[in-house]
RNA sequence: CCGACCGACCGAGGCAAUCGCGGGCACUAAUGGCGAAAGUCGGUGCGUGAGGAAAGUCCGGGCUUCACAGGACAAGGGUGCCGGGUAACACCCGGUGAAGGCGACUUUAAGGAAAGUGCAACAGAAAAGAAAACCACCCCGUCCGCUUCUCGAAGCGUGACGGAGCAAGGAUGAAAAGGCGAGGUAAGAGCUCACCGGCGAUGUGGAGACAUAUCGGCCUUGUAAACCCCACCCGAAGCAACGUCGUGGAAGACAACCGUGGUCCGCGGGUCUUAGGAGACGGCUUGAGCCUAUAGGUAACUACAGGCCACAGAUAGAUGAUUGCAUUUAACAGAACCCGGCUUAUCGGCCGUAUCGGAAAA
RNA sequence: GGUGCCAUAGCCAAGCGGUAAGGCCAAGGUCUGCAAAACCUUUAUUCCCCGGUUCAAAUCCGGGUGGCACCU
């Protein structure tokens, strides 16, 4: 099952006071379980998806720096999506640095982060790393 | 050879492999979800996917809604040498004047100050109608001093005071009412004259800006990116515009239907209508389009013919990761309705059919 | 994405072309046994930056930088 992105300002609003949180040296990741029957427009959302948003400051960046931000982000995303449990609203921001980090520094971080926030399927592990 | 000057062009540096993303077209036999079906989700294949500035939002348009539906004026804003180009422009091309450079060449918001008003601090005598006079200059008068002699007159003066003349010199200032030379004068002054500059008139050349010749009088500060005058132009807002659908909720209607009720009214449900917040879809990409040839034009550009759709259409916003190869190094930087410009940021390469200065050689 | 506004000392700010007001804070001094209050003195020389008009620009004009607000 793909993840769906995180749309509206007050979606993102709620990840960010109710979530819980790990930062890191350039990351920072919020990870909100969705209580069941929350709803979007008198619509239930499914429980069973994920929904991610990726995160840039404006404030250092210009537009061509936050394009590559997401991208390393999403492609750290990409590689880790099957181990992550179900269920969760998840940001994930960018801090503001001078420069840019490499692709390498930010898969790293993304995995260690989420394993501190304990939403990595523990079987799943073994299996991931193989595939690396 | 060195140093300049003028333009034109190219680009996520390239190629390959694997995984991954947006949208387009074709197929979807079997199997899977929804559906009566068309189809859609999914799947497979093919080709495709950021810029010269995409930026700043400084101008000009298209497009949409509102207003006016005709014309004129006013207000407010803009443009401002001349001619042309263009859908239009504050853009582009060609020319004129001015300024800069040895030169190639570059820059130029460049109408009107004699329509009127305002302002010109400080300094200075005086700062915008011609008046005034600080020092100095010149003349006259009185006094004082000296000299001479015929003894109350004459002459003289770095002298004092008063009056008149002058604006050439000094001094102030960014700027002092044309510049400079000669004549002239008590001293001086466009007071007179020559030349230069400016203004006006006439002639000639030019489509025009303007150039040039002759004559005239003798002058009129600067500022209009101060108000203003003149000529021309402009309705407003912006794709978060706007259009379609619109659960819930709101308002209105109900002949008939259901519940409550003995019946009517009423209430609740239900049905229909209206505007429409959230949201969804459309607007959304083929266009003042690109390439080639011919013709016109100094050029910008235009006309016509043929060819091409390769030239993005996302919607929290699509281009990434890893590995390998070769010369190993990439700046500014990411479409958000679309075009034409301007401005700003910026690396590297390349071209010379174009030109100038210097040096050397012939 | 679009629209509007602002930038003057450490802070708040005035300033219709002619030497950049004022308040708070700070520093120094007077006063006091010591403080507070009061009084006196001091601080802009790039008025966010660059260019232009003008004799003269914080002010007028053009371009840039930074910040704020609104439209959802």
């Amino acid at each position: 099952m793909k993840a769906q992105p995180l749309r509206f300002n007050y979606e993102f609003s709620r990840v960010y006071r109710r979530a819980s949180f790990a930062t890191g040296r350039v990351l920072t990741i919020h990870v909100f379980h969705r209580p069941k029957g929350l709803k979007h427009n008198n619509t239930r959302i499914p429980e069973d998806i994920l929904r991610v948003g990726f995160c840039a400051s404006k404030k250092t960046m210009g537009a061509v720096g936050r394009n590559r931000a997401r991208r390393l982000m999403r492609e750290a995303y990409r590689h880790l999506e099957p181990r992550i449990s179900e269920g969760n609203d998840i940001v994930i921001t960018m801090k503001n640095v001078d420069e840019l980090p490499s692709y390498a520094q930010v898969a790293n971080e993304t995995e260690v982060l989420l394993s501190r926030l304990k939403v990595l399927k523990p079987g799943a592990c073994d299996d991931a790393k193989s595939d690396d």
